[in-house]
DNA sequence: CTAAAACCTCAAGCAAGGTTAAGGTCAAGC
DNA sequence: GCTTGACCTTAACCTTGCTTGAGGTTTTAG
């Protein structure tokens, strides 16, 4: 109880104040369950107070947007984990933390965008143009194995 | 047995030929159970033979390649099985089918093109500029609800 | 004609990403 | 000091997107 400090509310300036799971859910908009759900799996972490609850570095709230953000598009969880497993553990990271993130993530991201391009001008492309070549651009996809084929896929190639 | 033609690999022309489940789990680099699956769901769709096999038009093929490049990039299911549904069955579609499909989809493919973006230049951007604001960046994001508390979300905003 | 390969239907199981519920503790206000 | 809300843990349950298995039929190849 002497450890006033700890207690996620009872320091007025809000400068240095630790976070409690339902202040952490409240402001990141996700259910407390899913705080304690991230931090099992280790996308966030916490300390513990006297009463063995969990408080939460202010950042928290930063790697919970990150999380949102990348999941909003499909980004798996354990990805996300990789991701952020290169910034500190409750605390700020610094430019060269967020560096090392963002180099981790790069290549994924631009792959994802450059597949959801690819997907939404290939749409619109093979109206366009009227050919309806699909399979030509599904094809520089490696994942899939229609080329390898060959024989009858295509309808209307040009 | 007498409807050689709803055999699968009874005629040899192979240009009007229908295509076993087998062939198409073969053809598309998919399960045969993933064929099932989808067929279940409606995302695709098969006749049966004599012998009550599934028979699937050869425009199966690209249905399948849309669905595997759109979950690729996290597309749910349920959608793609909407965007879908906007394509004939068992027949390949004309330009109008695409277009309406096209129309269904570009709105989505969009946002999550632009979440995708935003997500990666602002890795980039607060890298770059060093201010780390990223807060203020994913705020953009309608679904966030940290912006709403204001409070002391923002570290070093500029 | 017969054996193997491919297919059928159901039902159960698995992994991811959580939510819900039960039973108990901690903390803040009156 | 006691009640009430927030928190704790553990465990069961839910949805999505499939895979695996069991038990039986159909096709194909020799």
């Amino acid at each position: 109880m002497n450890e006033k400090i700890m207690h996620a509310t009872s320091t007025p300036c809000g400068k240095h104040t630790t976070l409690s799971v339902g202040q952490v859910a409240k402001r990141s908009g996700i259910a407390v369950s899913a705080v304690h759900f991230y931090e099992q799996k280790g996308l966030i972490q916490s300390r513990r107070n006297a009463g063995n609850q969990r408080r939460y570095h202010r950042d928290v709230l930063r790697r919970i947007a990150v999380i949102k953000t990348a999941q909003q598009v499909g980004v798996p969880l354990a990805e996300i984990a990789h991701a952020l497993s290169s910034l500190p553990d409750n605390k700020a990271p610094t430019i060269d933390d967020w560096g090392r993130m963002s180099k981790v993530w790069l290549d994924d991201l631009n792959h994802r965008i450059n597949t959801l391009i690819a997907l939404r001008d290939n749409l619109n492309n093979c109206i366009g143009c009227g050919c309806l070549s699909l399979q030509h651009c599904w094809l520089r996809n490696p994942g899939d194995a229609l080329s390898k084929q060959g024989s009858g896929a295509r309808l209307i190639d040009s």
